[in-house]
DNA sequence: CTGACATTTCAAGAGGAATTGAATTGTGAA
DNA sequence: TTCACAATTCAATTCCTCTTGAAATGTCAG
């Protein structure tokens, strides 16, 4: 991971609606939730909420898998795990300041 | 700390030229850095990297303290603690599949 | 095969973000 | 005051992202 690609996975998470997307499927947990069902979710429409979910998708933040007629998705805790090292580890040389972040 | 503001402090993230500003000042440590120092360091024009230190200063990223002819910037580690714990705690409700983000 | 459903893809337009170089502001030295 | 330096601001341009609604794709039931 270099600056160039975490400046693209920031940017992924740099809109309400994909954040919004990435809790609902957290809260959906390993079922996930079907393409429609996140649409309905964050109150977007089946293409706008496509949009945001390719975004996240080509990132690597989700992914989908077909199920019948719908294609149903899930967070991927791994990928959002390696920015937050790249940003804490990386990016920050693992300054003491920031160790506290995840509450430990 | 919502996903609207979230969502805005990510995009203050998705630039590389920005990510590179904050990994020389932490780099520089509690010392800092002059803004003329930065733009040297991440290779752009004064102008240009005063737009992204803006960003940043905006973001509450960085503070700006004048100190002669010259402005020094340091970065904010609260700041950024916060949003990452925006994403690991709030909004991805504290995963357990996240908690080794930090390497502890 | 036909029809209905779930989702994506496409094209067009609106709006925001980044880059460039010139002009401007603020600060200090002589 | 005058000059030089450090940095920001501005205007113009370009590029990218987002939104919308319509059209296309893929999947299954009858």
């Amino acid at each position: 991971m270099n600056e160039q690609e975490a400046a693209t996975l920031f940017g992924a998470l740099s809109n309400d609606d994909r954040l919004r997307v990435i809790r609902a499927l957290v809260r959906a947990g390993p079922a996930g939730l079907a393409a429609g069902e996140i649409a309905e979710a964050i109150g977007a429409s089946p293409s706008r909420a496509s949009f945001h979910l390719s975004t996240l998708s080509e990132a690597g933040f989700v992914h989908a898998e077909r199920q019948a007629r719908s294609l149903r998705y899930r967070v991927d805790f791994d990928r959002i795990g390696a920015l937050m090292r790249f940003l804490l580890e990386e990016c920050c040389a693992g300054h003491p300041d920031l160790r506290s972040c995840c509450g430990s």
